[in-house]
Formats: C-alpha cells, sequence, structure tokens
DNA sequence: AAAAAAC
C-alpha cells in the first residue's frame, strides 16, 4: 500500500506498530493475552496461512514475524471474508485491530478507489488510535497498491480534501472531521461498502453516538460492518443491533484480571505531597518506562514540568496540546525517547503501547471503570505489571468505588520521605478544594484585585489604573490604527507568541498572568 | 467534577 498520509505522522518503527498484534513468540513462551493460548499451549494452533489471506498480504505478515493469529484474529478474519457483519467484544492488546484491517485488505485488493468515494471507512474516537490503525495498514498493507487517508481534527483540512480527492481505499477518521468535510460536500459515503465502529464503548462515553448514527445513515444499507467494543453494557447491545445484520457474535476475554498480573498500590498523602511522593515512586520504581495518569490537563502540564525541572525524561499528552506535539510526544515515548508520559485519559483505553512497566495515578480516576482502563495499560504480554495510585484523604469514595468494581483491595503502601496519611486525617491546607497559591512572586498583584481576564469588563473608568483595565478590545484598536486586520475580524486568535504591545510601560495586571501554555509549577515542598 | 472531538 502506497501510505498516502494527509498527517505529518512520524515515522514509526514495525515493533511498535505492530503491537496490536503480540508476538507469537519471543521467549519460547506464547506471548499471549489469552488464556486460550496459555491454557493449552499443548493444542495446535491456527496459523495466519490457514485464514485465506492473499499472497502479498501474508508475505507482509510473515516479514512481521508473526505465525499464529490471536484468538479474536483466527476467529473474525474468516468470517470477515465471508461478508459477514462481526461484533466484537475485545479489548486493546487483543490483536484486535488486525482483525478488521487484515481480512479488509483482503477485500479491498481487487478493484481501485474513485475520487472522493472511500470504499472503506474505520471510525475511532481519538486521534492517537486513528493513527495506530493507519499504522497497520501500512505495515499490513505494504505489497498492495491501496491508499488511505487519516481524516483527523487539529490538521490541514485542505491537504485532506486533496488525498479525498484523488480517491482512497480506506479511510480512518474521528467523527468531528468527517462530519465537518462531509457537510462540505468534501466526501461521499455511497460507495462505502466496508465499515467499522472501533472502541464503541468508549464513543459511547464520549456522547459520539449522535455522530455515529449520522454517518451510519450517510452509508448504503448494502455495506458490511464490523463493530467492537471493550464491553457488552445493554446501551452498546442496542447500538450493535442497531447497526449490524445478522452479527457473527465473538468475544475474547483478557486473562490479566487486575490481580493475577498487575501489582497494584494506593498511597495516601497530603495534596501538597503528590508531586514529591511521586518522583520518590518512580526512583524507588524498577522502572522501564511509566504512564503518568492525571485527571485535569492543567495538572498534567504542571506535572510533566515539575518532573523535568527534577531531572526526569518526561513529555505530556492532552488534548489541548497541537497534534503535532501530541503525535511526536507519543512516538518519542513509543521509541523510548522519553520514560515518562504524563498524560490526561485521552491515553486510559486504546492506545497500545509494549511493554510499559508501570503505571501511575497520580490522581484517581472519577470513574472506577476508567481505574481498569489505565492499569491495563501495563501487565501485558505475561509480565508482570505495576500500578501505583495517589490519593488525597477525601478521596476514599473513589478507592471504594474501584475496590468494589475489581473486587480487590487496593494494598496501601507508603512513601518514604513524605507523610503517610490515613482517610480519616483532615487535608492539611484548610479551605476547601482549592490549595491556597503560593505563587505570589509570580503575579504582580496590586492592592487592588486584577480585574477578570474577560475582554467584555465593562464600563470601569477608574482614572488611576484605568490603563490596568482596559479591556482587550481597546488594546485591538490601538494597535490596528487603521486598516482591520483578519485578526479583529475573529478570524485569527489572539496572538499567543507576540508578547504584549501597546502599552508602553503600564501593562494591565492581569495581562501579565502566566499563559495556559506557560504554565507556572507551585512550589510543593 | 474531567476528558475527548470540528472550525
Amino acid at each position: 500500500m502506497s501510505a498516502k498520509k494527509t498527517s505529518s505522522a512520524p515515522a514509526r518503527s514495525a515493533k511498535t506498530a505492530a503491537a496490536a498484534v503480540p508476538a507469537a513468540s519471543i521467549d519460547g513462551t506464547a506471548a499471549s493475552d489469552t488464556p486460550a493460548q496459555t491454557a493449552a499451549p499443548e493444542q495446535a494452533q491456527p496459523l495466519f496461512s490457514e485464514l485465506g489471506l492473499s499472497a502479498p498480504i501474508q508475505q507482509a505478515i510473515d516479514e512481521m514475524g508473526y505465525r499464529h493469529p490471536t484468538p479474536i484474529q483466527a476467529q473474525a478474519i474468516p468470517y470477515v471474508l465471508m461478508g459477514r457483519d462481526v461484533l466484537g467484544v475485545a479489548q486493546t492488546g487483543t490483536g484486535k485491530t488486525a482483525s478488521f484491517t487484515l481480512p479488509m485488505l483482503e477485500m479491498l485488493s481487487g478493484s481501485r478507489a474513485r475520487a472522493r468515494m472511500p470504499r472503506s471507512l474505520i471510525l475511532e474516537p481519538t486521534r492517537e488510535l486513528a493513527l495506530q490503525v493507519a499504522e497497520n495498514f501500512v505495515n499490513y498493507g505494504k505489497y498492495l497498491k491501496l491508499t488511505h487517508a487519516l481524516l483527523i481534527g487539529g490538521e490541514s483540512m485542505a491537504e485532506q480534501k486533496e488525498v479525498l480527492n484523488r480517491g482512497v481505499d480506506v479511510l480512518i477518521a474521528t467523527p468531528g472531521r468527517l462530519i465537518d468535510l462531509f457537510e462540505r460536500g468534501g466526501l461521499l459515503l455511497t460507495q462505502t461498502r466496508l465499515l467499522v465502529i472501533d472502541e464503541a464503548d468508549r464513543m459511547l462515553d464520549m456522547g459520539f453516538i449522535p455522530d455515529i448514527e449520522k454517518i451510519v445513515s450517510m452509508l448504503s444499507p448494502l455495506r458490511q460492518t464490523m463493530f467492537f467494543s471493550a464491553t457488552m453494557a445493554p446501551e452498546i447491545r442496542r447500538l450493535a443491533d442497531m447497526f449490524l445484520s445478522n452479527p457473527k457474535e465473538i468475544t475474547v476475554s483478557r486473562p490479566s484480571s487486575v490481580a493475577t498480573t498487575i501489582e497494584t498500590g494506593l498511597a495516601v498523602v497530603d495534596a501538597h505531597d503528590k508531586r514529591r511522593a511521586l518522583r520518590k515512586m518512580l526512583r524507588e520504581a524498577d522502572m522501564q518506562n511509566a504512564i503518568v495518569f492525571c485527571n485535569r490537563k492543567r495538572d498534567v502540564d504542571v506535572l510533566c514540568k515539575s518532573l523535568i525541572k527534577h531531572g526526569f525524561s518526561a513529555g505530556a499528552l492532552h488534548g489541548d496540546l497541537p497534534q503535532s506535539t501530541r503525535f511526536a510526544t507519543l512516538d518519542a515515548f513509543k521509541t523510548g525517547k522519553l520514560q515518562i508520559l504524563v498524560c490526561s485519559d485521552i491515553a486510559a483505553r486504546g492506545i497500545d503501547i509494549g511493554g510499559l512497566s508501570h503505571v501511575f495515578n497520580f490522581d484517581l480516576p472519577f470513574h472506577a471503570e476508567d481505574y481498569v482502563h489505565r492499569i491495563g495499560r501495563t501487565g501485558r504480554a505475561g509480565r508482570t505489571g505495576h500500578a501505583y495510585s495517589l490519593a488525597t484523604p477525601d478521596e476514599e469514595g473513589l478507592a471504594q468505588a474501584i475496590e468494589k468494581l475489581t473486587g480487590k483491595p487496593i494494598p496501601r503502601i507508603e512513601v518514604n520521605g513524605v507523610d503517610n496519611l490515613d482517610w480519616s486525617d483532615e487535608p492539611r491546607s484548610a479551605g476547601g478544594r482549592r490549595k491556597p497559591r503560593k505563587d505570589s512572586a509570580a503575579q504582580p498583584k496590586s492592592s487592588a484585585p486584577a480585574p477578570a481576564p474577560t475582554p467584555a469588563a465593562p464600563a470601569a473608568p477608574a482614572p488611576a489604573p484605568a490603563a490596568e483595565k482596559a479591556p482587550r478590545k481597546g488594546r485591538r484598536s490601538d494597535t490596528a490604527a487603521s486598516a482591520p486586520t483578519r485578526r479583529d475580524a475573529g478570524l485569527l486568535p489572539p496572538a499567543a507568541d507576540q508578547g504584549i504591545v501597546g502599552f508602553g510601560e503600564d501593562i494591565p495586571a492581569f495581562m501579565q498572568l502566566p499563559r495556559r501554555e506557560k504554565t507556572v509549577i507551585p512550589a510543593d515542598e
């Protein structure tokens, strides 16, 4: 497949991209996620060569060193090739992605794409997952002349349109951009006969289902549909009934229940001690690489900066970062250039990183099920994983919800060098949810409180601090004396990198507050 | 409460 990417995604080593398909054998034992393979190794395992894939695809599989399909692959591929709808209940790490990419390549290899009419469509909830699927197509389609396009937000639409105009065989998309482009007339889905809805449970959580319904309604009812979800909640079942017709249902479970392959621990500390506690844990862990989850994007930035400041090799990943940074950071982590990935729940599910030794929860997740997804990033391929969490004394409820869901208590652990607390302890810092900020030096605070940074700040014509209260609007008309600019027309965001101009010495205090992207790390010791 | 996803 000649990879026509609309993204500027960095090249990926075959090893990491192939991680969705567990290696057949590394050290003599089946590096499998499935009980079928570990429980009955003496049983003859199916071979890829028996699945009816043609020579170019088989050769790509061979070259990547795979001989045995995973259970979901062995079960799904024949049915997909038969033209059946498939309902797959499987998580990442089971080889799910190749269970649809391989037969899709086979079915598409006979003919060619037509302009603006993709022949197949794969829907993914996040851009990172979309990229991961695209890499799968590149790897397995290397001996086919098929094209694919990545249709995701955050990147140039013109470029994506151009690729679509030339015609693509496989379109891999996140819902927002797909609908956007469709509504602009850049896309026709009438010829799309293969549809994959991946990570359906997550799409549901993220509120994508109306979008998915809309997209499905654009497709021909003659299509073949593959629908994947990690769980089969009633709501998901209802969706499956709506989108699929007489599907072959395939369920594969992951053997790694939390207890057996992941060692867990929970330390209760004061909020002020969290970063110190984490550093201690990071230093004392026998750690190859680690993901650290935070509940908030802001905290991801703060924590990552702090870790770097303390000499750790860390990078940040969350949805407010530019797309190029997101892909580059993930790639650096996967290839070992970064040891620690600090992220939001953007990476809690789906993203497949081979050989991750540790997961840390800097915050306990709000929803217990997210805990399971987060720590499921480690403990793969037969190795013991490690998942350690930090909690504050007021978060007993979150911990209990997790223990109830998993049916296992999380052993309490203590971190050296910080106050190890108990649920009954009072938070050290009084004053409710917000910690009192000790950032006096960084922020020039005049005796009068700084005005809120709302451009709409209405009449406040105090004489002396007049300049301080000047709304941004005034600044614009000041700088753009005569000719209105695109920025004035609201076509461009306010200049981010150009310092503050137009005030001479009298720059309003609020404009000197740190910007979001210039994260200030509050003191923690 | 938070995160993700379109400009």
